[in-house]
RNA sequence: GCCUCGGUGGCGGAAUUGGUAUACGCGUCAGACUUAAAAUCUGAUGGUCUUACGAUCUUGUGGGUUCGAGUCCCACCCGAGGCACCA
């Protein structure tokens, strides 16, 4: 029966060209009209590296392509743009190894993605590719910049900001993890310099509130939420025993003041204070020697005092404000500045890290919540727990028998504030972003100084404020503009005799947070974004993007919509309406693909050997898009094969057809109708697993058919069934569409031009249940049932009933009977 | 410690949201074709007992709700990712 094989390699060439010839799907921002409704499909910016495509960016771009495809075969005009975040890191340190420009690699690993995207038949518009490192890109970056300057959301600020040694810049606190530089690992520390920033906590509750409007994960809601950090607290001043200064804490858990047994500060704000002053002679020298050794202490040192807590006693008492109690100060570096005031009560009965100090210190321990379950009370008093159980006030004066999170905490805020020595205060985690890097390859911050060092705009006129080439690329932890001398000429000649450009550029995250604006109006050299296409095209409908740009990106992606609304530029709050994450690709070990384990699966030779719609189908076969899946090597032949059948049967379908009341061709077009639906239902919902899987099991359906008889099903039909590929393996569906032709002909219709095929209901009905029968909760019987039958209950009943095994197992018995049409009989003998 | 997902055959995973658990694919076994192998095709394939009809157990563990639980509720165990001296 197979007279012609799959010749995946033939195929793709012959569709890709055609494709490309006709411009298929091409400069579609060209066509937008007033009124129109878009679907915006956006797939995160990448980096063009120089690896190329891995088997990741195919499953992510795969699902996009089939959610274009068919929602432009449904009707819907869509827009699938692409572009490169190409500014960054790697390409300049590459320029430092080798000496090669940075922009010549940037063009040709973009060329590579470029090709290898074709090739996997990703159905990108292709006039609206961008790169950022494209001057009529950057000058809107530079743009963006001004408009944030004018309004005083860029501003500049002196102080204690991370340094990468190793990268030679400093970084915002989102590109430090764990105390390391995001890129490159090495230990960041602390440096005292003048820089750019972006007031993003000027939008900081409406960053948290806008999150409400939004289909995305749970868990990427949650963490930005967390990075935000919003905590409500109570300042509440206690003084300094005989004196008049006061040292505010703060605190979420002010209910449990009256087990204070001491303080402890910060050691900068200690110095901040001037508390050094008061020290007790005798203790003045250990308290100095203290803060002096955590003022050299690296983030991570500090870290490990987790375990074992160090601090040090100033001999200085502090007045407990709620009860007159005289308790000790303490000095240790565990207590952070930037966190609630820097000083914090020490309660150690219930809080971990108070009680680890208490113990170390041997300092008093007041329980001042008495919990119900007495293993609670253990626990608390052998410091395993801290607020973890809602409790009755103890040991609280007037506010004793009162519930702890309850009208005890209320009653407590009201009187303290009432008596002028607390007040309600909200914290936030959230800094504002850091935006200069001294670093070469990004775009200039467009702002010059005058010769007494007076920061100005750079004019509007002289965007883009063009990257010079004639740069040292060298690191020295001096920006490598300094060494251009086009750039301070240029400034010079612009703007005057001693001035001089700054010469440090931006944070790529600035890029690549603004991209999505600019697609719509790629090549518009008058303004950052048409505001018809804005209108048209945004926000972005669906948002594939992985896991690990969930804070930093989405953040500022979201800041910048805000404020370019705020401008009136935008017209919505959100940017992206729905977003999911596809998960990893794993290697064929379960573990994460690395080139040194060896276990990195390369598209390009899955392509030579099987073609690009094997890989595609294969990718959206392996399992849900969100989960991490590991690679199976053998599966993939699987898939192919079923590319391979789908051909030979579709090509199969020329000749006199069987009668239309043959009862096997019945049964395949009921097949037909149902997958029809079953695929529009899961593309629908992103399950393109099921989606396939539907299609195998319509070709199982078909084939077994066919040994019965020869099915030739009608011409729409074959044409639907072929239409349910395309969106999968668009060239072997375009093949089997045009197999009547001898060639793409030029100005040929694509099957990806034709209109989705409806599922008719009449046709999908079943004839036949198959009704389980329950006796108890177990399944004894199948009975099968016709379908005009399927709703009489007496009837389905009584053939119950009639079953000889169900009879023997409610021999003796009263069962009474329950049946859900279509589902399940149950038979229950309790009475 | 906290937050968010997960835990179903030998493996990747299905299950219309409370109604036939294990769809689909891989793998394995048997068979056809072949001198042979590969490729392709056909059949079988959760465990235990049974010649068979069939019975019985089975969705991380233990309880609960229900005629009926992979799905809902409670408690716990394990895994992944993220956050964290955050007061």
């Amino acid at each position: 029966m197979q007279t012609k094989v799959y010749d995946h390699i033939g195929i793709e060439e012959r569709w890709q060209k055609a494709w490309e010839e006709q411009g298929l799907f091409q400069n579609m921002a060209a066509t937008v009209k007033p009124g129109d409704d878009w679907l915006y499909l956006l797939f995160a910016f990448a980096y063009p590296s120089g690896q190329g495509l891995h088997v990741g960016h195919v499953e992510s771009k795969t699902a996009l392509d089939i959610l274009a495809r068919f929602n432009r075969m449904s009707g819907k005009k869509v827009f699938f743009p692409v572009g490169w975040d190409a500014f960054g890191l790697p390409a300049e340190n590459y320029a430092v190894k080798t000496g090669v420009h940075p922009a010549e690699t940037t063009r040709s690993a973009i060329d590579t993605f470029r090709r290898q995207i074709k090739r996997i038949g990703i159905s990108y518009d292709w006039e609206a590719e961008i790169a950022t490192s494209h001057p009529g890109y950057y000058k809107w970056t530079q743009w963006l910049f001004l408009e944030l300057y004018k309004k005083g959301f860029a501003y500049q600020g002196d102080g204690m900001v991370n340094w990468c040694p190793s990268c030679q810049t400093v970084l915002a606190n989102e590109q430090v993890v764990n105390g390391a530089c995001e890129r490159c690992d090495t230990e960041v520390t602390q440096k005292n310099m003048k820089q750019w920033f972006f007031k993003i906590t000027e939008y900081k509750d409406e960053l948290i509130s806008g999150l409400d409007q939004v289909d995305w994960p749970e868990a990427t809601k949650q963490q930005q939420l967390h990075w935000i950090g919003k905590g409500e607290g109570l300042n509440i001043d206690f003084t300094l025993k005989n004196t008049k200064v006061v040292l505010p804490i703060w605190t979420k858990f002010w209910e449990t003041i009256f087990g204070t047994t001491f303080i402890v500060i910060a050691p900068e704000k200690f110095l901040e204070l001037e508390l050094e002053q008061f020290l007790p002679s005798g203790q003045a020298k250990s308290v100095m020697t203290y803060i002096e050794e955590a003022s050299h202490k690296t983030e991570e040192e500090r870290k490990i005092g987790e375990k074992d807590k160090t601090g040090v006693n100033t001999g200085l008492f502090v007045v407990n404000p709620v009860n007159g109690d005289s308790i000790p100060l303490f000095v240790a570096d565990y207590v952070l500045m930037g966190v609630g005031t820097a000083i914090v009560m020490g309660v150690p009965a219930h809080d971990q890290r108070d009680f680890a100090f208490a113990k170390k210190f041997s300092l008093p321990i007041i329980q001042v919540v008495a919990y119900a379950d007495k293993k609670i009370d253990q626990k608390v008093a052998a410091g395993e727990m801290s607020f973890e159980a809602e409790g009755v006030l103890v040991n609280s004066g007037q506010f004793d028998g009162m519930s702890a999170w309850g009208s005890g905490k209320a009653k407590m805020a009201e009187w303290m504030i009432g008596q002028h020595f607390a007040r309600f205060q909200t914290t936030y985690k959230l800094r504002d972003w850091l935006i200069s890097r001294q670093r070469y390859w990004g775009a200039p911050i467009p702002i010059v100084y005058d010769p007494e060092g007076k920061p100005h705009p750079v004019k509007e006129e002289h965007l883009p404020w063009t990257l010079p080439t004639d740069v040292d690329f060298k690191p020295t932890g001096e920006s490598p503009l300094t060494s251009s001398k086009e750039f301070q000429a240029r400034v010079e000649k612009l703007y005057g005799k001693g001035w001089r450009p700054e010469y440090d550029t931006m944070d790529t995250f600035v890029d690549s947070s603004w991209y999505y604006l600019r697609y719509g109006s790629a090549r518009d050299e008058s303004q950052f974004a048409d505001p018809e296409q804005l209108k048209a095209l945004l926000p972005v409908d669906f948002y594939m993007i992985g896991p690990e740009h969930i804070v930093l990106h989405l953040l500022y992606s979201r800041f910048f919509t805000k404020f370019l609304r705020d401008q009136g530029y935008l017209k919505f709050d959100e940017p992206f309406t729905k977003m999911r994450h596809q998960g990893m690709i794993l290697g064929p070990n379960g573990k994460k693909m690395s080139k040194s384990k060896g276990n990195v699966i390369n598209p390009d030779e899955i392509i030579e050997k099987f073609g690009a719609d094997t890989l595609r189908v294969y990718e959206m076969f392996m399992g849900p898009i969100e989960s991490d899946k590991p690679w199976d090597v053998s599966a993939v032949a699987g898939v192919y094969r079923f590319l391979q059948r789908t051909q030979a049967a579709v090509l199969s379908q020329v000749g006199e057809a069987e009668s239309l009341k043959h009862p096997e061709m019945i049964a395949v077009r009921r097949k037909l109708h149902q997958t029809i639906a079953k695929v529009a239902g899961d593309i629908g919902s992103l399950k393109f697993n099921t989606a396939i899987a539907a299609l195998m099991e319509f070709i199982n359906v078909y084939e077994r058919a066919c040994r019965e008889v020869k099915l030739v099903l009608p011409e729409a039909e074959v044409l639907a069934w072929t239409q349910l590929i395309a969106p999968f393996a668009p060239f072997l569906a375009e093949e089997l569409f045009q197999s009547g032709h001898a060639d793409a002909e030029p100005g040929f219709a694509s099957i990806h031009l034709t209109n989705w095929p409806q599922s008719d209901a009449t046709l999908a009905a079943e004839q036949e249940f198959v009704v389980p029968v329950q006796i108890d909760g177990k399944v004894r019987a199948r009975l099968l049932i016709k379908a005009d039958k399927v709703t009489d209950e007496t009837y389905v009943v009584a053939q119950a009933r009639a079953d000889a095994i169900v009879t023997r197992w409610l021999q003796g018995t009263s069962a009474t009977a329950r049946y859900i049409a279509g589902k399940i009989v149950s038979f229950s003998t309790q009475a």
